[in-house]
Parts: structure tokens; sequence; C-alpha cells
DNA sequence: CCAAAAGTGTTCCGTCTACACCCATGG
DNA sequence: CCATGGGTGTAGACGGAACACTTTTGG
């Protein structure tokens, strides 16, 4: 170990971790009150500090695993939010990560383990530090990037129907959409396959259920939603 | 001061500016050789560590000020980076932010005093760390909101022809524009004012000269180029 | 007089938007 | 038999892309 830089400060750095699932048809994020102090009690983002071997996207994935008890979850860093106050403990700059997961895959008994609970994007509650401009911010970038790329995939299982994907977008980019236009849209897009598999929950009928392939996408990746 | 997070380890911090400049009708970056080790002679982008009391913000402020005498620059964060080998001495996560300034304003004589100098974005060299990864980040973000925000003024002087600003445009796109279908756009937006000046430098005939009204932007916030 | 940059409209094509009705089924 | 969500096509408007010639003037 070298000194090179043994004149500058070393700051506290944490990740939080701003996870989206989907359920109900409703975009929701997972948040929980806070065990510790300060802000004991308060409504937050789960998140956790950067250890020194460590680097930011291993934390935000270690914290998300955490958790969840997920590997492979989809997540983005939205940006470093660097207030001197904005944490009242201490000096702490915190890196924001967004996360899309699979409600499905989600062991509801963490819920419980870590006093986390699933809250509708529409119902926020005031969150502990900053942590609501960290949650708008990661709401811009999805709204940015969701209609030009294959993200929404990450929070519905393997096999959805047209329906639940249109809430998906609906529910990010907080509008509602037509459906036939939508789904012309979707039929442009031969990696969004359909199976024989009908989903008879949600509609007396019965829903055609879909599936992305990756691999298709991968060959032609035009993606326009 | 409180010692809540006590039993957590500290990190260096550190911000990189990407300082982009528009001249002879090319897209250039601020750029010099380091001054210090680890790396001393290496092509780097111009950084500093960031202070116990002084925000992300401010750092990037600070240090674009140290480096140009200029105030109030545009200037945006682009993101972290934060693998733990990235910097050669030690551990340093860094917070890289896009500058765009107008290269009119900057005084050619700090080039000699921090040994940096305008390179044309397409002949960048190897550049320290992950420095090279820095500016694609950011020349990705500036492309991506180029066409939809006021952004390009920042590099043009207060006056300035619509020649010029579409170099600008197609120095950051990389790639050419149809001069009347871009001049076209420009007359959509009245806050692209054209003044009575005329620029004779660059041409024969003369050029009229433009200028960006912000105050008329506010109004009717409604940008695309 | 000629080289060099400024300035100017129209047509075509493709894309996006708006819009309403029938279908299948479980209860 | 009816309430519920699934599924389908067309026409018109709009916006983006392609495209070439005239003007001015300094040297």
């Amino acid at each position: 170990m070298t000194d090179y830089y043994i004149e500058h400060p070393k700051i506290f750095v944490s990740v939080d971790c701003i996870v989206f699932g989907f359920e109900e048809n409703k975009l929701k994020l997972l948040i929980g009150k806070r065990k510790m102090d300060p802000g004991r009690g308060e409504w937050s983002l789960y998140g956790g500090f950067v250890r020194q071997n460590e680097s930011l996207t291993d934390a935000a994935k270690r914290v998300l695993y955490e958790l969840t008890g997920l590997n492979d979850i989809y997540m983005q860093q939205v940006r470093a939010f660097g207030d001197v106050n904005r944490d009242p403990g201490e000096r702490v700059i915190s890196v924001a990560y967004c996360a899309l997961i699979n409600v499905q895959d989600y062991d509801d008994r963490l819920l419980d383990k870590y006093g986390v609970e699933w809250v509708e994007m529409n119902h926020l509650p005031k969150l502990y530090s900053d942590h609501n401009q960290m949650v708008d911010s990661a709401v811009k970038l999805l709204r940015l990037h969701v209609s030009s790329k294959p993200l929404s995939f990450n929070l519905l299982p393997e096999l959805f129907t047209l329906t639940q994907l249109q809430k998906v977008y609906e529910g990010i980019l907080g509008q509602e959409i037509d459906k036939r236009n939508f789904r012309k849209r979707v039929k442009m897009m031969d990696f969004i396959e359909k199976t024989d598999a009908i989903d008879k929950v949600t509609s007396k009928r019965g829903a055609a259920l879909y599936r992305f392939n990756e691999k298709a996408y991968l060959e032609d990746p035009t993606f326009k939603l």
C-alpha cells in the first residue's frame, strides 16, 4: 500500500437501491422503515456502505442480494448524491442504483425479515434524507430508456400477457397507452414471442402469454415501444 | 460530530472534469499530462479530491474554476466510477462531471499554467486510468440530451452563426446534418433570435449572427433540434 | 471572375395517432 | 346471459428526410 493521496480526506460512501417491482398491475417500490439511528423509523430506501475492497457495482449487488436473495438482477447506476449535509448522521456520499425485479422471484418472508414493503409509486411517503430525490432521478432515467431498451421484461415473469406489458409501460411513463397501437409495436419486434401457453387467471377468455427472447433480440437489437 | 458510522470504512473520493470546447468548427476536450505520481506524464482529465465540507457539485465547480478561471459553467454529473483498482495509486472513487465551455472565455495563458491542451475529440489519446470511459459516457450523455435541451449554446459565444451551431451538433452527434432541415428546425424556435450583427470572419458574403434568448426559452421551453 | 460560404422550399414517404367493435368464457 | 378483459384494422395527420440552386463578396 502506497500513500500517494495521504493528504486528502476520506469520506463515507454508501449505495442506495431503488428497487422497482410490478404487482397488481401497478409499479411499486421496495422501501422500509429505518432500523438505525439517525432517522430510525423513517421510511427509507435500502442501502449499505461501500467496503474498502469492493467496487460500487459490487456493493450495490451485495446490498441487493441481502435484501432480495437474488443475483443477476437488472441494475443501473442513477448517479452520486453528494451534498455535505444530505445525511443527518455524518458526511456520506451515496451512489443510487436502480433495480428492476420480478416480484414473483421475491421471497415474501424477506419482507418481514428486513421490515420492507412494496409501496405503490403513486403513494410514496416522504423518505429519509434525499431518498425521494433519488427515486425521482431513477424514474426519470427509466422513462428515458424504457421505450428504446428492453428493460421492462425484468419487471415481469418469464411469461407475461400483453396487457401486463402495457401496464408496466403505463406505470413507468405515468400515462395511458392506446392498446391497439401498443400491440402493433409489439408485433414489429420478433423477439417478443407469443407462446402456446394461455393465462386464465386475469381473464375469463384467457390471454396469450408472451416471452422475451434475448438471443433473438441480440441479433437485431432494434427496440421501440 | 457523532460517530454513527464509525465501523464503516472511508474512501478517497475525487471528481474528474470532462471539459468540452468548440474551436475551429471542431469539438475538443481539455486534457493534460499528469504532473504527479502515479501516472506522471500520462494524458489525463483534470480532477481533484473532494474535501470534507464540500459537496460533489462544489468540488466539481472548484476544480473547474481552478482550471478555467470561470464560474457559472454549464456542468452535469455523468456518473460515479468505483472499480477497486481503477486508480493505480490507491482506492479512489471518482465522480465524473461533464462541462461545456465557450472557448472564447477561456484564458489561453492557463493552458501553460496547468499544462493542458484542447485536443480534438476525433484524435483523443489513451488517457490515464478509466478516463476514456468517462469521456465515452459523457459523450453518450451529451448525445442523449443535446437535441432536446439547449445545451449547445454553452459551447458558443453570445453571438454565433447558424453554421457554427450546426457544426456543434455535428461534432456532438458525430454525423453530418442537412443544412436546410437544420435551419428549418431553428426557425421554429423563437428563442433563437437573429440579430442585426453580421459575421464577416468566416465568409466573404457574411453570415447573420444569432443569439439564444434564455428568458424567451423559459416561457416556452420546447426544444427540438 | 471565381472560389467559398450563406441562404432558401418543396415533395415524398413513413410513422404516429385516433378511434370502436366483436370474441370467448366463467360465473 | 351478462360482465369482464382479449383481441383486431384503417384512415388521416403529421413530422422527418431527401434534395439543388442562387446570392454575395473578398481576393
